[in-house]
DNA sequence: TTCATCGGTTGATCTGTATCAATGTTCGCA
DNA sequence: TGCGAACATTGATACAGATCAACCGATGAA
């Protein structure tokens, strides 16, 4: 009924169109869904967090990859007793549907950092949504040593980047003073205030992640 | 506890941060959501149909700007005891869910094409996904003069580029065959196959929409 | 009939980011 | 202890698409 499978960093999950017998939760790690064009381009549609999940009801096959970025631990579910699991706890489908709203407007915040935001505006984004997550998480509230989950290669696929341009751009808030790096993995936040103004954002408009 | 509500093209159904007292679903005409950016750059997020939904629990304000393309109706209702209908009648969360599931995925692909489509590319992707739901609104299966439901300006919009670079990019294509113009707001595909192949989408990955 | 407006097209130029290329840094492993 | 691979930085150049600007053609009001 219930098992626990790892993958390792870089590790593929699942591929798009994959069967999906199995529903499932992250564990522990994160994981990226990603999307590909004929030629190779890819983007990253979502992470997967601690607590996310995987597979939909009604739906047999994954619509992108999913990839282990750090070791990665799942629990899986067999899907036919999931789904019947559905239909007899009605407050199961209420929380699936709003995890699924969530999702949505996390997306649509992203439509607009892909659509219409600078290289500048979109790393100063990702930073800011950074400091919201792990101060969400209760890890810190005061913005000093954040970690990058993600290698640049990584985050320029989350933003729709290269990763040159997220390389400069980096370095660019680096030097004017809005954030410090420990190590490449490892930064800190001086100038929280400027890196919002830095996002772009409207005044109360920011990721509610 | 069921009402009516109509409005002309480019009012503003709602904005940003207001009251939801009512859910509603579109009855007639087409709606745009939108997302804005402090100095005015915007990017459309979703496009409402008939049939489409407004509005969900256990929040009370909506994410976006809501605006009429065409003269729209909705049907409202009170939001509270649409809430408890919810909690009573499982299977209306469980469609709900679907709903948001599938908007989900649409989101996804708009993602990649935001952030990794040549402006050709989206063009043709747009062109593609407005062949697509008119046959399955089973409307006509040959292709030929389809509406472009959508200003160029609007285009621009929904597939972040400028006005002036979507009618380039719809001009090349005509100029290559691909499409034929009717009047402005009228087309009709020539060379569906070559359309398909300028999407620069995977082989079975279209949006399904 | 004229004029104003709105949506659209077309052209010239500019610029942000991709691309191509070389070099530097870190870390695991023989 | 040093070597190689993966990750990252930095520089030079190219180019897609934005921006700025002029013009076109319908539609509708006076």
């Amino acid at each position: 009924m219930k098992m626990y499978r790892s993958y390792k960093p870089g590790e593929t999950i699942l591929w798009r169109g994959d069967d999906l017998q199995f529903v499932a939760s992250v564990v522990k790690g994160v994981a990226s869904l990603s999307k590909t064009l004929e030629d190779g381009r890819t983007q990253m549609v979502g992470l997967l967090l601690p607590s996310d999940f995987i597979g939909r009801p009604g739906r047999e096959t994954v619509e992108f990859d999913i990839t282990a970025i750090t070791d990665v631990t799942l629990c899986c579910f067999r899907r036919k007793p999931f789904e019947e699991m559905i239909q007899t706890t009605p407050h199961i489908a209420q929380r699936l549907m709003e995890i699924a709203l969530d999702e949505l407007d996390a997306a649509r915040d992203w439509m607009l950092l892909l659509g219409r935001k600078t290289a500048r505006e979109k790393i100063a984004t990702f930073l800011e949504m950074l400091v919201r997550r792990t101060n969400v998480h209760g890890i810190d509230a005061n913005s000093s040593d954040l970690t990058l989950p993600l290698t640049r290669d990584e985050i320029a696929n989350y933003l729709g980047l290269t990763l040159e341009t997220v390389s400069r751009q980096l370095n660019a808030l680096k030097n004017e003073g809005m954030i410090r790096f420990v190590d490449r993995r490892h930064f800190e936040v001086v100038d929280l205030l400027a890196l919002h103004e830095a996002t772009g954002d409207d005044a109360d408009g920011g990721l509610p992640v």
